[in-house]
RNA sequence: GCGUGCGUAGCUCAGUUGGAUAGAGCGUUUGGCUACGAACCAAAAGGUCGGGGGUUCGAAUCCCUCCGCGCGUACCA
């Protein structure tokens, strides 16, 4: 990377300048304390560095110690100037076209970070319940997470995707129930969920059961005797439902992980019976509660209750145990804001049983709130409820994707329906997907002749395929020096698409991928607007076309990861 | 009340471990197609970085305090 190259030049020249006393009563200088940065202004150069913070230790003023760091620089065909405190960068040529050739060798690799720490992740993510379709909080969850994971595949960890369905306790029951009602309509019966407002929150009354309610009586006469079996065929067509979905969505996990078998398995118990035997456990108003405020909770919680049923807590804690028994060096789970308050009693039970809480790293997002015609409208729990399918039909794979995507995590996201389904420069997902559709273009129409339909003439293909093959396969450095200087802004973007990933997966951010995408597309379309690619100059043409070829690789690429297509043409 | 996240241009948001004149997109105004896709580009206007203190050479960024908004604060899941 063209920044830690520079940084690094800096900093060996540092150390040779103490060597020789140069840098006043400087005596050591640590690696890491100075970074790079981009100017403000892009007059000063493509990368700064400020060393001002070392005036301190040498007793030096700031542009003495530029100055003096300058002498020790092989400075090669880069060009460095001193302004105040601040070493300016500006990248020569060598390094421009070595970069674009990378691009050309490592291809579908590009960017692929080295020599960084991998890990062993368990990546869980929306772990819905299996009682209703998902909504649209669940799309972000959805997006943000299976981006992720591909993103953190790429930076070389090795990702295992889990989806933890919440199949045991009382919403079950409810659901059971809620369909029970729906089969007595189907069959004629005058019954009704109740209306009270308390009595009806035991019930999901919504539409979505009178289908599974016909789908149940084309294969059974009427009601079964027990309530269970209608819980257990409505549960099993919401899973269904749900999967599909996913699958639709680009969203692909490695399993599909049941509470269910968690509790069938006994391992609820042996993790409740360990937490007693470390004496963590105490009764209190007939309920057995965990000492979690020993461990940094703010209070401690119910692990079985006073009718002797378990909390959602005691078999989530088993199911952390578990995967962090699996072998895991890192679980990451995303949850919704609404959540937060689990993090630190979970983490207090991974820790009163003995393993590491710091493997476990929680991503709180915040909210979505749909913005319907400029209003917006509340996500309440069951009320106004819009589903991911009802969203995903109207705006598409792409736009939804690429919305629930693009904000930091720590940000309540608008989602403007409106607006994700314009067709034009509002909608980023557009802007982007219409950069590559016109590099493909411009590709195109470089190997193909063209016929004027008024004169019938015939002009021959600007180049032939051949040549055009050549240019990839056996791409050489100099190719593109004939434009080199009007593209200079382009290639130092194409660049930073490695420090982009590195950060990008390192901080969990995957909004800044949808950023980058942006900010290359909008390069390009200035690119091709100050420069005409395909022309009667062969050297210049190929040059640009370098380009075009290199700007497709790194767009196609960046959209792989957010699983957003690359058309070729729109 | 406590915990947590947010507050930056008319709107939606960036701002990479404290650094140069606080940046994008949309919207507004102006200009650019008989040339590779104008679904694009170029330019202008637009700011007390919620308010007030503090830390230091230097603060949107760190600390304190106040204000506003979201979320949480169950023997629900």
């Amino acid at each position: 990377m063209i920044k830690d190259y520079f940084l690094n030049e800096i900093e060996t020249a540092i150390e040779k300048a103490i060597k020789d006393n140069k840098l006043g009563e400087m005596k050591e200088y640590k690696r890491g304390t100075l970074s790079t940065e981009r100017p403000k202004n892009a007059d000063f150069g493509d990368f700064a560095i400020n060393v001002s913070s070392l005036a301190r230790y040498a007793k030096m003023a700031p542009p003495m110690i530029a100055n003096t760091i300058l002498e020790y620089i092989n400075k090669d065909d880069n060009e460095y100037t001193v302004v105040a405190g601040f070493i300016n960068f500006k990248t020569g040529k060598k390094i421009l076209v070595n970069s674009v050739k990378e691009i050309f060798e490592k291809d579908k690799n590009y960017g692929k970070p080295e020599n960084v720490k991998t890990e062993k992740i368990l990546l869980e993510y929306i772990s819905a319940n299996p009682t209703g379709p998902f909504h649209i909080g669940h799309g972000r969850w959805a997006a943000m997470g299976s981006v992720l994971a591909n993103l953190l595949k790429f930076y070389g960890h090795e990702v295992y995707q889990e989806f933890y369905i919440n199949d045991a306790g009382s919403q079950i029951n409810k659901l059971g129930n809620s369909l029970a009602i729906r089969i007595r309509q189907e069959l004629g019966e005058d019954v009704d969920f109740p209306t009270d407002e308390i009595e009806r929150k035991n019930y999901y009354p919504g539409d979505y059961l009178i289908p599974v309610a016909k789908k149940y009586l084309e294969t059974h006469k009427g009601l079964p005797e027990d309530v269970k079996e209608l819980s257990d065929f409505a549960k099993k067509e919401m899973e269904d439902l749900q999967k599909a979905l996913l699958d639709n969505f680009r969203v692909h996990f490695d399993n599909f992980y049941s509470e269910l078998s968690l509790h069938n398995s006994g391992k609820v118990e042996k993790c409740v019976q360990k937490l007693k035997d470390s004496g963590k456990i105490y009764q209190k108003d007939g309920a057995d509660w965990f000492k979690s405020s020993d461990y940094g909770d703010d209070q401690d919680r119910v692990i079985k209750k006073a009718d002797g049923s378990n909390t959602y807590l005691t078999a989530d804690i088993a199911y952390h145990i578990d995967k962090l028994e699996r072998g895991y060096d890192r679980l990451i789970n995303i949850w919704g804001a609404d959540h937060h308050g689990y993090v630190a009693r979970v983490k207090a039970s991974i820790e009163a049983l003995g393993y590491d809480p710091n493997k476990l790293e929680v991503l709180l997002g915040q909210l979505v709130n749909l913005v319907i015609n400029g209003n917006e409208v509340r996500m309440g729990k069951r009320k106004n409820m819009v589903t991911l399918e009802d969203l995903i039909d109207e705006v598409g794979v792409d736009a939804t994707r690429f919305w629930m995507s693009m904000r930091n995590i720590d940000t309540t996201l608008d989602f403007d329906i409106e607006l994700a389904k314009t067709n034009s420069d509002e909608n980023p997902v557009f802007y982007v997907q219409y950069a590559h559709a016109r590099a493909c273009s411009i590709l195109r129409n470089a190997t193909e002749e063209k016929f004027n339909t008024e004169t019938g003439e015939k002009t021959p293909a600007p180049l032939a395929k051949a040549e055009l093959e050549e240019l990839i396969n056996n791409y050489t450095a100099e190719t593109i020096l004939p434009t080199l200087e009007t593209a200079k802004k382009l290639i130092l973007k194409l660049e930073e698409y490695k420090s982009m990933i590195k950060t990008s997966a390192e901080t969990r951010q995957v909004y800044t991928i949808c950023r980058y995408v942006q900010e290359l597309a909008a390069e390009f379309h200035s690119f091709y607007n100050a420069n005409r690619v395909i022309s009667d100059d062969k050297e210049m043409m190929k040059a640009r076309l370098a380009l075009v070829i290199a700007v497709k690789k790194v767009l196609n690429n960046a959209l792989d990861l957010l699983a957003v297509t690359a058309p070729e043409r729109m």
